[in-house]
DNA sequence: AATCCGGGGGC
DNA sequence: GCCCCAGGATT
């Protein structure tokens, strides 16, 4: 019977919660905020950026104001940048259709942009103590190993049954403590790749996997599929001024967020040379970097790169190019990760 | 239902 | 290398 692990939950929570900057705040506006930030990234990588976003973004109003350019930077790093697009998104909607309160009501929150069944049901649980789940991927760890459900978790019928039997349980007087202990275990203690630590669960009893020693066969989840390579050649166009710099499309990978100039493929000095002056750059050097790889969850990319000296990025004809100082780069552009390997001569002085 | 969308930390 | 993370939108 399911329901006998609320109340060792409940009180194993209440002595193991970790102190984290967004809980116990009684703010609403923090709770989804961390939310979004903490969706498929570690309470660990969140916390700096949190504490960042909120300075700078302190309420709902801040954020539905604030300039894209601005957002991207306070986002920069932490992957999936529609996460924050779609936040603002939502921001002003929260702004436009309920009086800039963000709504208690499940549903609502369900419609607003970026805001899935997850946390919807975090928010409605953890900010307005509202009876519903909030079934993120340690719940499914945790349960499917409790119930030794070997349904494949990446269906929604598996999703939708431990939703409803969560319902079932979940005690009215705490249901927001009731979902993050249920996170909080998962986390730190229903831990994936044989890694379990069952002797310090509180449940352990109460789980039929620990019971039978099937711990490590749950949650039993699809096989992934390969991911696709891309080779690349990037350019780091300096002047002795400034960087060459590209803001990429507002949609698809890394959406407008700056990157080096780069095209498919890898290509030799020639034809980067030849690339370069198709600009109308007139390139006084020309230097072969280190190569460099990016894995993305869907993509790897295989970077080469060359480094080439220009009499004056002025005479680019490229619309699309920028051109970043060193003070600039640091306070205006979002370069994602990929380019960290590249990034650093960006900033650095050319010889 | 399958695919797209980042990056990092632990083993 | 491989896993997977306080997922959601789009097709």
């Amino acid at each position: 019977m399911l329901k006998k692990i609320v109340i060792p939950l409940l009180q194993w929570y209440n002595i193991n919660k970790r102190i984290l900057p967004w809980r116990d705040r009684n703010n609403a506006y923090y709770t989804w905020v961390s939310e979004i930030m903490l969706q498929q990234t570690r309470v660990e990588a969140v916390k700096p950026y949190f504490q960042r976003f909120i300075t700078a973004l302190p309420d709902v109003q801040a954020l539905a104001q604030c300039p894209q350019e601005q957002l991207l930077k306070l986002w920069e790093g932490l992957g999936y940048y529609n996460r924050v697009r779609n936040m603002q998104e939502a921001a002003r909607q929260v702004v436009s259709e309920h009086q800039g309160i963000i709504p208690e009501d499940y549903q609502t929150l369900l419609s607003l942009k970026g805001i899935g069944s997850y946390t919807a049901g975090a928010i409605a649980s953890i900010a307005y103590h509202k009876s519903v789940p909030a079934v993120d991927g340690n719940v499914l760890r945790v349960i499917t190993r409790i119930t030794e459900n070997n349904g494949d978790i990446s269906r929604q019928s598996v999703r939708r049954v431990i939703e409803e039997a969560l319902s079932e349980i979940m005690p009215e007087d705490k249901p927001g403590d009731f979902n993050q202990a249920l996170m909080e275990l998962g986390a730190v203690v229903c831990i994936p790749n044989g890694m379990a630590k069952c002797e310090e669960c509180p449940v352990a009893s109460l789980c039929q996997a620990y019971c039978h020693d099937t711990v490590d066969r749950f949650p039993v989840k699809a096989a992934k599929k390969e991911r696709r390579q891309e080779d690349k050649t990037v350019f780091i166009i300096q002047d002795g001024e400034a960087t060459a710099l590209r803001k990429r499309p507002s949609k698809g990978l890394l959406a407008g967020l700056y990157e080096l100039p780069n095209v498919p493929g890898h290509i030799d000095r020639e034809r980067a040379l030849e690339y370069v002056r198709k600009l109308g750059l007139d390139p006084l050097y020309i230097e072969e970097m280190p190569s460099s790889r990016h894995i993305f969850s869907h993509i790897e990319w295989r970077m080469e790169a060359y480094r080439i000296r220009v009499s004056s990025l002025e005479k680019a004809k490229d619309k699309d190019l920028i051109f970043a100082d060193k003070e600039q780069t640091g306070k205006r552009y979002a370069i994602p990760s990929a380019f960290g390997a590249y990034a650093r001569y960006i900033k650095e002085e050319k010889r």
